[in-house]
DNA sequence: GTAGAAGTTCGAGCGCACTCGAAGTCAAGC
DNA sequence: GCTTGACTTCGAGTGCGCTCGAACTTCTAC
């Protein structure tokens, strides 16, 4: 578990070199190890952390809360019970948003019915479709 | 049914008026029908179509593809096997997403878990909230 | 008829999350 | 020792989807 450089941190995680700085400019990650060249050296933890980091982003936390949560991450245990509640929200929005998809893809799945049943019908009236080159 | 003004229209769709009006710029909206004072007349077919915008939107359509689409509307019903497989591809999409939120979900909970163990092992363990105020 | 709310067009501005490019330093192979 | 490519910092730029404000007109209620 030898530390990564950023090419292979970006490689592993998906996540880009040039988001990797910039998260870390921003203080989302610590401040990476660096070589004595000052290249930086990903640490196992350091690549969690990044995991981590996506999953937040993933649930819908904007970069701004992010900042706060990491925040309360460094200031101890004492803030887990808010950690929670922070995550708490995230977590309801997700299922909530997740119930629209499937709202969005029954209604998806409707349009596509009707579409598929208007190109039904023109099979069947051959007249409809002299000129047009056959899809069979 | 009669048509709506751009505030009853906005009410209506839950799309605010200089979106309404950013739309119809785009020509993602034909162009709405005027009442002689140049106001805006929202038809109930307008209506239903600033809805499909929406659910396109929804569905993680992008407003540049979105007009492909309506373009492809515009054409005519010989578009409607572009328009099933461009509707067929952010199904897919969406399909994606709701697995991969799925996932995220377990990650979250499975993170709440740990830090209400945490905090449950630390209610258990008196000498540690010495100085903290009781929550209960 | 007048006040105030609501409408119009137009271009500019914003917030977000990156993403890039310049200018310079460092590392690995030959 | 030299080339090639990856790394560094820094500030600036990008793409997206709105969102806003100014300057003006029109409608509604009294």
């Amino acid at each position: 578990m030898d530390p990564l450089t950023i090419d292979q941190a970006a490689a592993e995680t998906g996540v880009s070199k040039h988001t990797l700085r910039y998260y870390e400019r921003e203080g989302l990650l610590p401040q990476i190890d660096k070589a004595p060249s000052g290249h930086r050296r990903y640490s196992p933890g350091d690549i969690e952390w990044v995991r981590f980091l996506q999953l937040l982003r993933a649930t819908g936390m904007p970069i701004r809360e992010m900042k706060t949560f990491v925040a309360l991450t460094h200031a101890g245990d004492h803030t887990i019970p808010d950690r929670i509640a922070v995550l708490e929200r995230y977590h309801a929005a997700l299922v909530t948003r997740m119930a629209e998809d499937r709202e969005h893809l029954a209604r998806l799945d409707r349009k596509l019915g009707i579409y598929r049943d208007i190109v039904a019908t023109r099979e069947v009236t051959p007249e409809h479709i002299i000129g047009e080159p056959s899809r069979t």
